[in-house]
RNA sequence: GCCUUGAUAGCUCAGUUGGAUAGAGCGUCCCCCUCCUAAGGGGAAGGUCAGAGGUUCAAUUCCUCUUCAGGGCGCCA
C-alpha cells in the first residue's frame, strides 16, 4: 500500500516537474517518503515532501502541498488528503481498502507478508561459531537465536540463505583442551594430577575422560613424576600459567603416540561438538554447513589466499614474519600472517574462510559476532578489499554481550573456569519459545542486563503467553461454531459490516505487517517482529473484550469471524517467522 | 591514550531512517467476568530523551565537545 501511495506522489511530482512547477533538476525520489502517522486524527499515512522542497521551489510548504494535493485525482482506495501543521500532506485510505486486506489475507493464507525483494540474491550468514571448547552458554544463545531469525527473516522475504557454523578445530585452544581431558583420565586412572589453573575446569571434561577411560582402560596412561618433571611451575606457585599450560602440551604429544593424541583430540571435539549441535537443533537452529577449520589448512587454502595478497603485494616481511599491509585499506595497523615460528596466524585462516567464503559465490556475506570482536572487522574488511571484493559484501552483525545476573549478584561467564549458565539449562528452565522470544525481543547491538531470576520466575508473565494465548483464544472461537452447530460462511462483501473503531484500528495493524517484515529484513532487525506481534495481540484482546464475535446477526458474526481469522492468520504466519509456536489451545 | 557501542518512565526496553501531543511491558494505584478462555480488558500516576553547544521550517534521531558505562586495541583465538 505503502508502494502505491509512493508511486501516486512520484507521478504528480513528475508531472509538477514537466510543467516547471518544480524545478526539473531535483532528485524527488532521493526526497520522498511516505510513512505511517502515529495519530489516526492524520490520516493512515503522511508525506512531508512540501516542507522539505519547499526551499528549492521557493514556495512555502503549505502552498506547495496546495499545489501537489490539486493533482490528486479521485481513487477508490484514497478517501481524502489534507494538508495539515507545517505542511503535512495527510492520506485518509477508504474503508474498502481495508476490507480488501482483510480479503487478501484469507486468499494467501501462509503467504501473507512473503515478499521478494531479496529474489535472486544468495547470502551466506555465519552464526554463534563458538569454539567447541564447552557447552553453549546463554551468550551464545543470544547469537543463536538472533543468528536463526535473521536467517528466517531473509529467507520469508525472498533470499537464497546459507546457515554456517564455522568450527575452530585448529589452534592452541584445542590442544589446551585435550591436554585437559588427557589429565583428567590419568586422575580416572589413579594418578594423583595438580590440574592447571589454565586448563579448562568444567565437569564435561571429566564426562569425556570417563568416556575414555571407558573404552581404552589404561592405554594412554604414564606415571605422574614423569608427566610433570621440568614442567615450568603454575600459577598458584608462583609460575606462568601460560607457560606451565604449553609444556604439558608439549609433554602429552611427546609421551603419546600420534595416533593416540588424535584419538584423543577427535574425541573430544566429536563429543563437544555433538553437544552442541543438539543443544542448537532443541534450541529450533539448523545450519546447511558445518565449516571446519582445519579443512582450510588440509585443502591448502591458508597458502593459496596467503599467495594471492603476495601477489597483489600487499604483504612484506619483517622481523621474521609475514605480514599483510591492511592499513592500506583502512585498518589501524599491519597484521602478522606468518609467525617468526613459521605457523599462520588465525587471522590468515580467517582470511582463508573468507577467500573460500567469496569463491563459493554468495552475494553477500554476514558474520554475526559477540561485540568482544568488533576490533577484527576493520581488518576482515581490509582482506576482502585487498582479495579484490567490495567490503560493502560482508557485513560484520555485532551482538552485545548479556551480562547475567542472579537477583542481583553478578555471574562468572568463564568456558575456562566451567562457571556458566549453558542455554541448555536456560532452555529447560524457561522453556523453547520464551527462550527464543526473550532473546530476539531486543535489539541485538544493544547492551543487554539478563536476570535470570527475573526470566525464570516471569516465565508465566512473558509477553510471548500473551501472544500466543490471542491466538489461542481465537481458536477457541472457532471450536465454538462447532458446539453451536453454526458455519463460518466468508463473503468479501460482508466486510463491510466492520465499521467500529476497534474493528478499524485492528485492520490498520494488519496491514501493517508485510511492511514491518520488510523493515525488518532490511535492517537485519528481528525485534520489530516481536513488537509487532505485542501490538497485534493487543488490538485482537481489546477488541475481543470490548465486541461479541458470535453475535446472532448473520452477516455481522461472519464478517467478524473473517476478521478474526485473518488476525490469528497473521499471528501464525510472524510467530512462525521468529520459530514461536502457536497453539491452538492453553 | 586511541577506536567502538551505548545512556529514553522506579526496572527492562521500543521509537517507523529528521516530523505533529516521546511509547510498551513489568512494578504501583483504581475499575471490569450472568457474556465466545480474566494467561484478558479499561483507566491513573510516572520523562529536563545523560549534559552543553551546533546544523534547519522541524532534533530523542544528524555533527562537535563533556560526563558515565560495556567492549576492543597480541607474531592469542
Amino acid at each position: 500500500m505503502k508502494i502505491e501511495l509512493y508511486n501516486l506522489f512520484i507521478n504528480i511530482l513528475l508531472k509538477l516537474q514537466k510543467n516547471n512547477l518544480i524545478n526539473p533538476e531535483i532528485n524527488i525520489k532521493k526526497y520522498l517518503r511516505i510513512e505511517r502517522t502515529r495519530n489516526p486524527q492524520h490520516g493512515d499515512f503522511a508525506c512531508n515532501i512540501a516542507m522539505i522542497l519547499a526551499k528549492q521551489v521557493k514556495k512555502n510548504p503549505r502552498e506547495l502541498a496546495t499545489l501537489i494535493t490539486s493533482k490528486f485525482s479521485t481513487d477508490d482506495f484514497i478517501s481524502k488528503v489534507e494538508i495539515a501543521g507545517p505542511g503535512f500532506i495527510n492520506i485518509f485510505l477508504t474503508k474498502q481498502t481495508y476490507y480488501n486486506i482483510v480479503d487478501e489475507i484469507l486468499t494467501e493464507k501462509d503467504n501473507y507478508g512473503r515478499s521478494q525483494i531479496g529474489a535472486g540474491q544468495s547470502v551466506l550468514i555465519e552464526f554463534v561459531s563458538a569454539n567447541p571448547t564447552g557447552p553453549l552458554h546463554v551468550g551464545h544463545g543470544r547469537g543463536a537465536a538472533y543468528g536463526a531469525a535473521l536467517a528466517d527473516l531473509l529467507t520469508y522475504v525472498g533470499y537464497k540463505v546459507h546457515k554456517e557454523y564455522y568450527v575452530n578445530d585448529a589452534g592452541r585452544q584445542m590442544n589446551i583442551l585435550a591436554t585437559s581431558v588427557w589429565l583428567r583420565y590419568l586422575e580416572l586412572c589413579g594418578e594423583e594430577v595438580v590440574f592447571p589453573v589454565n586448563a579448562y575446569q568444567g565437569d564435561y571434561i571429566w564426562d569425556i575422560a570417563a568416556d575414555l577411560h571407558r573404552q581404552y582402560n589404561s592405554g594412554f596412561q604414564h606415571q605422574t613424576d614423569i608427566i610433570f618433571k621440568d614442567i615450568p611451575p603454575d600459577e598458584p606457585k608462583g609460575g606462568d600459567k601460560e607457560l606451565h599450560i604449553d609444556a604439558l602440551i608439549q609433554r602429552c604429544k611427546q609421551l603419546l603416540t600420534n595416533e593416540q593424541y588424535q584419538i584423543i583430540f577427535a574425541k573430544t571435539l566429536e563429543v563437544i561438538l555433538t553437544n552442541i549441535r543438539q543443544d542448537l537443533i532443541q534450541f529450533g537452529v539448523n545450519y546447511d554447513e558445518w565449516f571446519h577449520e582445519s579443512q582450510l589448512t588440509q585443502n591448502d587454502w591458508v597458502t593459496k589466499a596467503i599467495e594471492q595478497l603476495k601477489l597483489q603485494q600487499h604483504t612484506y616481511e619483517k622481523d621474521g614474519a609475514l605480514w599483510f599491509c591492511s592499513t592500506k585499506f583502512g585498518d589501524e595497523k599491519d597484521r602478522v600472517l606468518i609467525r617468526e615460528n613459521g605457523e599462520f596466524t588465525y587471522f590468515a585462516s580467517d582470511i582463508a574462510y573468507h577467500l573460500n567464503k567469496l569463491e563459493r559465490g554468495f552475494d553477500h556475506l554476514i558474520n554475526i559476532w559477540g561485540a568482544d570482536h568488533h576490533g577484527y572487522t576493520a581488518r576482515v574488511k581490509a582482506a576482502m578489499m585487498a582479495l579484490g571484493t567490495k567490503a560493502e559484501k560482508l557485513s560484520v552483525l555485532l551482538v552485545q554481550f548479556a551480562v547475567l545476573y542472579r537477583g542481583k549478584e553478578r555471574l562468572p561467564m568463564s568456558t575456562r573456569s566451567g562457571e556458566f549458565i549453558t542455554l541448555r539449562e536456560l532452555r529447560e528452565e524457561v522453556g523453547g519459545d520464551a527462550t527464543r522470544f526473550f532473546y530476539i525481543q531486543r535489539k541485538s547491538e544493544q547492551h543487554l542486563n539478563f536476570d535470570l531470576e527475573l526470566a525464570k520466575s516471569q516465565s508465566n508473565e512473558n509477553p510471548v503467553y500473551y501472544i500466543q494465548y490471542a491466538h489461542a483464544r481465537i481458536s477457541s472461537v472457532i471450536r465454538q461454531l462447532k458446539d453451536r452447530n453454526i458455519t463460518w460462511d466468508y463473503n468479501p462483501k460482508l466486510l463491510e459490516n466492520l465499521t467500529n473503531s476497534h474493528e478499524q484500528a485492528l485492520m490498520v495493524t494488519l496491514s501493517n505487517y508485510p511492511e514491518v517484515v520488510e523493515q525488518a529484513a532490511n535492517n537485519y532487525e528481528p525485534h520489530l517482529l516481536t513488537y509487532y506481534l505485542r501490538q497485534l495481540a493487543q488490538d485482537f484482546h481489546t477488541y475481543y473484550d470490548a465486541h461479541k464475535i458470535l453475535v446472532d446477526d448473520d452477516n455481522l458474526r461472519n464478517a467478524r469471524l473473517s476478521l478474526i481469522i485473518s488476525c490469528q492468520q497473521i499471528l501464525k504466519n510472524a510467530l512462525t517467522l521468529i520459530n514461536v509456536n502457536a497453539p491452538k489451545v492453553m
